[in-house]
DNA sequence: ATGAGTGCAAAAAGTTTGCACCGCT
DNA sequence: AGCGGTGCAAACTTTTTGCACTCAT
């Protein structure tokens, strides 16, 4: 008998996803809830809130979204397993699609912030083992490796040196200061 | 030959270690930072900034520490390697040490909060090849694998059910809500 | 109709910071 | 003496919430 019911189901747009999870929950899919779901999901970018509510910064079919609900669907889109949890950067929770795509883990520049996200079947592997032992029901884990990343690793070269401190200097700490989620000011 | 370094050396008591880090900055051990760093170095509890502010509450050597002065200790002590967040929990950073101890990973209870320790070198030997693999030089790693403890999976029994449910709304999600960090109200 | 959802602004909560005074070195 | 450190309170950030109005179902 062949499986119908894959892994991951993909054939399903995340909206219908969140509605399908909405209605078991007796809410609803609204036009606000709809616009932020079909944001988020317009790329497969990391994000933070303050992300989303810039983009939806203009009206989009005539509805400007407001910060409070984007605060209350991504708790919800949390909650519905679309996205989840990656990182903290910048003092923000920074989240990514977890809908149709595989288990990963990161690394995260202590200078430029920058996530690199890799695969790693092995310790997926081993944590269920180790949870297995404690009788712990896990659901998901959180793998952040911090250090510094290969570009911000490499030191600004030869006679160049002394210009580039001044860089780092300026934009507080980094050569790459601001890969991700960069702050005005 | 024998190697008088070891991986971690942990003859030198933490105060020790850390005044040697701020010599190195200019900076002093005063008796401020002495007083923190004692009391975080009393047990080998996970604490976060609220706990030791709260065991500083009444005069050290008839010294008040203020909360302020506790938030700039504890963000040196991390950088010193003394200390190192684990988790966030309750809206709070969570730290722990990382003096002398072995690297581990936690599990961390979606319900009450507990968190369980466990060693997997394992784990550690795959992230240092993966780094290698991106050019990332890795100077440590979190990892917060989320679930439900055995405790909070296995419901109330039998006729306890009914009371247990009424305790279970009323402690807010959990049989034992408050197992960390428990705030008030 | 009716109750869930939204926007707005105010409130929380944790953390940071400016400033005047204090105290190591 | 000189400069780093502290306490206090105000400032800042991110996130949550109360309330009156709006809108899916």
């Amino acid at each position: 008998m062949v499986s119908d019911l894959a892994p991951k189901d993909v054939s399903v747009s995340p909206e219908e996803k969140f509605r399908e999870f909405l209605t078991t929950r007796g809410k609803r899919l609204t036009q606000e809830r709809d616009i932020i779901v079909r944001e988020i999901f317009a790329d497969h970018e990391h994000f933070d809130v303050d992300d989303i509510v810039a983009r939806l910064d203009r009206p989009v079919d005539g509805r400007r979204v407001s910060r409070a609900t984007v605060y209350r669907t991504v708790a919800q889109l949390e909650e519905a397993g679309l996205i989840r949890k990656v990182a903290r950067a910048n003092d923000r929770e920074v989240y990514e699609h977890d809908y149709g795509y595989p288990q990963h883990d990161h690394f995260i520049c202590d200078k430029c912030g920058t996530l690199i996200e890799f695969r790693n079947d092995a310790i997926s592997a081993i944590l269920e083992n180790v949870a297995l032992e404690f009788g712990f029901r896990m659901s998901g884990h959180r793998l952040e490796a911090s250090g510094i990343c290969a570009d911000c690793a490499k030191p600004p070269t030869g006679r160049h040196r002394k210009l580039d401190m001044i860089w780092f200097n300026v934009a507080a700490g980094c050569w790459r200061r601001w890969t991700f989620a960069p702050r005005p000011g």
